[in-house]
DNA sequence: CGACTAGTTGAGCCGATTCAACCCCAGTGG
DNA sequence: CCACTGGGGTTGAATCGGCTCAACTAGTCG
């Protein structure tokens, strides 16, 4: 994935998990692209606190939004699948708020900041599924809130697998035997705010209690209800979401 | 604050917190502008799972958004000060992902959602503004996470204090003796994901320490340094930000 | 004057943390 | 070819931060 891919031959918008843009919408975004860059799995993409003058696409692999105390202490906010839009935050002031890393070998569509406001003047349409997606990510936040605040860590763990189950299943990534889970247990445990040790513990005791396999870098689940039960976990509708 | 504002003489625009904008865009944003209605403090302003086709900006007082567990375990997701912009969320299902409710008396401007392209397809700027405005929400929001995976309860607590402060100091809320601060202590519970008990204890002793004064509804940093060291708290600067 | 809301405080408990080993396995370099 | 290394995962023991339960006070409203 790291030849560069014209994006009217762009692979995700054949998934059907993206909604259609016209032709010159297209070629719009296809102009603004600077380039596509390939990171390799546990690279930085965005350096926490540092400038960022670029807005990035997922194209292919694995990522997560993070930030970490002076002490080290790490929080995951959110993760990123193919199709997800970065950089929004970094236009609101001169430094970005948090970091990017690859979770897995990354290809990313790179976008210079001073586009986007072209983007909004010559093609409003476009401009208001940058809104959509913005609302779209800050939706899933919350919900992590939601777990991290208010749920148990059996809880937390039910919920985070559902969801980025449900996920990588809408943009066409599940097999027969589940979907890829290219986290690790610390990434778990930093999303959700509990400790490692934890996580594993808790991680392990799910696994025997038969709600899901988890092992090579896959997820499959076996008792989705029962987790759903768990986590109270209420499905908001994945409809057809805006790429760019 | 009940009688019909005209969008051109906004009280809010004099405090200079937020950006200018064009006439052609403030009477757009008058023509758009459906309603003006109060709500009373402790009133739903949003029903969570409910429809909602409006979008609000808050004209005056506090809300809050929030989302409940079916058990009845309460998340807050963050506090809602004037000029803030809510509705975006709805817009991406029928029912809306979280509620939202009055804390004080609250002015709300009411706009229909049918009309959110229309202000992306006639002043492309406002849509600009639009996302900026949620993206700086979906900030509020990563700190929020970040506050409650990753900081003790006394460090949750300094820096939920410090950052109301700035919000509310920031839009010309701030007087000699500090700013109002309409939460209980429930509500601080809530969005630290905190018990109350323990919400409590720490909040006195905090206060003890000579950190902060906080009763009759008003908050006043009496050692925001302090505060800020305990919380690892670094400002984000903030700037005019845009008003709908 | 009761009834209700908000805040306060103590006691005991438990979920999650920290500390500390230990295992397995894939590199890697002598 | 094997010893060494380091990342990920696993497990037990002890500790502790925050939770639950419960009771009590101070105001406020009808």
């Amino acid at each position: 994935m790291n030849q560069p891919i014209p994006c009217s031959a762009c692979p995700l918008r054949k998934t059907g998990a993206f909604s259609a843009n016209s032709e010159a919408e297209i070629e719009f975004i296809q102009a603004i692209k600077q380039r596509q860059t390939p990171v390799r799995a546990g690279k930085v993409i965005v350096r926490e606190g540092g400038a960022s003058n670029t807005l990035y696409t997922l194209l292919s692999g694995w990522a997560f939004r993070y930030r970490t105390l002076s002490d080290g202490r790490r929080q995951i906010f959110n993760f990123l699948l193919p199709g997800d839009f970065v950089g929004l935050q970094h236009q609101l002031g001169q430094a970005s708020p948090h970091g990017v890393e690859a979770l897995t070998d990354v290809s990313l569509c790179v976008f210079p900041n001073e586009r986007l406001w072209d983007i909004y003047r010559t093609h409003p349409g476009l401009g208001f599924d940058i809104t959509w997606l913005s609302a779209a990510e800050e939706l899933i936040v919350d919900e992590n809130l939601l777990s991290v605040g208010r749920r148990s860590a059996a809880e937390r763990i039910a919920m985070l697998l559902i969801h980025l189950y449900k996920r990588a299943e809408h943009i066409g990534l599940a097999g027969p035997d589940g979907v890829p889970l290219p986290l690790n247990q610390q990434h778990i445990a930093d999303a959700l705010g509990l400790s490692l040790v934890h996580t594993n513990k808790t991680l392990k005791r799910l696994q025997t209690m038969g709600l899901y396999t988890l092992g090579n870098g896959r997820l499959r689940l076996i008792n989705p209800a029962a987790m759903a039960r768990l986590a109270d976990y209420y499905a908001l509708p994945l409809r057809a979401r805006p790429l760019i």
